[in-house]
DNA sequence: GTCTATAGGCAGATAGAC
DNA sequence: GTCTATCTGCCTATAGAC
C-alpha cells in the first residue's frame, strides 16, 4: 500500500513563505493597515483569492508575522522574571533583550515603526504589560522615577538604536554598553556588571 | 460703517479644539489608520458631516495634529546644523531635543507608537531623513558604526522614556544625563559637556 | 492552488435643507 | 454649524469553475 506521497509541504509552502515575506516587506514601508491585500496580491503576480487559500483572513499575516514576537517577548520577560535574584543582573536582562531583537531581525524593526497595527484587544493590552513588566524588572526593587526613567532610556536606547541604525547589529556589544551607561547614569560608584 | 463682527473665532473655534482633542486621544489609543471619523463623530456627540465643516479631509486632522510635530523637528535640526560647530555639543543637541519632545507632549507619544501614520509620500521621507540627520549631528563628524550606534541610542533612550514612562518629564535632568552617558559609553576620557 | 466574479460592508466624502 | 441623506469607492472576504 502506498504511503501519503512525502511531499506534505510541496511549492505549497514555498509560496506561503513568499507571501509572508511581501506582505512583511509592504507593512514595513506602508504599515499593516495602510497596506491591501491587493497590493501584496499583486506584487506576487497572483490574485487576493489566492492570498486566501494560504491565509483565511488578513489578520492572519498579522499573528503570523507579529504572534511570534509578541509571544516571545512575553516568554522573554516571564523567563527573566523567574531568574534568581542574583542571575537578574541588568546586564543579563539587556543582553537578553538585545539578542531577542536582533533575532527577530525585520520584524522587529517592523513593530517599532508600526506599533499601533498591535492595538487589537488582548494583543496591544499585553504587549504593554509586558514592556511595563521589562522596565520594572531592569529597573529594580524599590525603583524610584528616576530609575525607572533610566531603565526605560536603557531599554529604548536598543531597541531605537537597531531600528534606525540596523548596522548596529554588527555591534551590539557596544550597543550593550551604551545601553548599561544610560541605566547606570545616576550611581556614584560601582564599577562591576 | 460697521466693522465686521469683533469675534471671528466664536464657538466654531471651541469646536474645531474639541475635536482635534478626541482625534488625538483615540489616535493615540488606536492609531490613526484604525481611528473613523464615525467614532471620532460619536464621541464629540456630532454626525461626520460636522466634522467636515471644520476639517476639510481625514488627512486635515493628521496635518493639523501631526505637522507641527513635523515641522518642528525639522526646524530642530536645521537649527542645530546651523550651529558653529563650538556651540554643536552632544549635550546641546539632546537637550534640544527633550525639550522639544516634552514640548510637544502628547503628540510625540502618538506618533512614537503610530510613526507608520506618517508614512506619506512627502512627510514619511522627510522625517526619516530628519532623522538620519539628527543621529549623524549626535554622532558627529567622521562617525564610525559604532558612534552612529551609540548616537542612535542616546537620542531613542529620550524618545523611548518619555513614552513609556510620562512621569520621565519631571526628571527631565535625569533622563537627560542618561541620554549624554549612552553616548559616551564608548569613550575612553573627557569629563566636561 | 489559482482563477473570475461578486457579495457585502464600511469608510471617506458631498449635497443641500434647516 | 449641524443635520439627513446619499454617493462612490475600495477593501475584506467568499463561491465556485478550472
Amino acid at each position: 500500500m502506498s504511503v501519503p506521497a512525502p511531499e506534505p509541504t510541496g511549492s505549497s509552502e514555498g509560496t506561503r513563505q513568499r507571501i509572508l515575506a511581501v506582505a512583511l516587506e509592504l507593512f514595513r514601508v506602508r504599515g499593516y493597515e495602510r497596506t491591501s491585500l491587493r497590493e501584496i496580491a499583486d506584487r506576487l503576480g497572483i490574485t487576493k483569492a489566492a492570498l486566501y487559500y494560504h491565509f483565511k483572513a488578513k489578520d492572519d499575516l498579522l499573528a503570523t508575522l507579529g504572534g511570534p514576537f509578541v509571544e516571545g517577548l512575553v516568554a522573554l520577560v516571564d523567563r527573566l522574571a523567574a531568574l534568581p535574584p542574583a542571575a537578574r543582573t541588568p546586564r543579563a536582562m539587556l543582553e537578553a533583550h538585545v539578542d531577542f531583537l536582533i533575532a527577530q531581525g525585520e520584524v522587529a524593526s517592523w513593530i517599532a515603526d508600526d506599533f499601533s497595527a498591535l492595538s487589537h484587544p488582548g494583543i496591544g493590552d499585553r504587549i504593554e504589560a509586558t514592556t511595563d513588566r521589562m522596565i520594572a524588572l531592569v529597573a529594580g526593587p524599590a525603583a524610584s522615577i528616576a530609575d525607572r526613567a533610566r531603565a526605560a532610556a536603557a531599554i529604548g536606547a536598543v531597541v531605537w538604536a537597531l531600528k534606525n541604525v540596523p548596522e548596529s547589529v554588527g555591534v551590539r556589544d557596544v550597543l550593550l554598553d551604551s545601553a548599561l551607561a544610560a541605566l547606570r547614569a545616576g550611581e556614584r560608584r560601582k564599577l562591576r556588571s
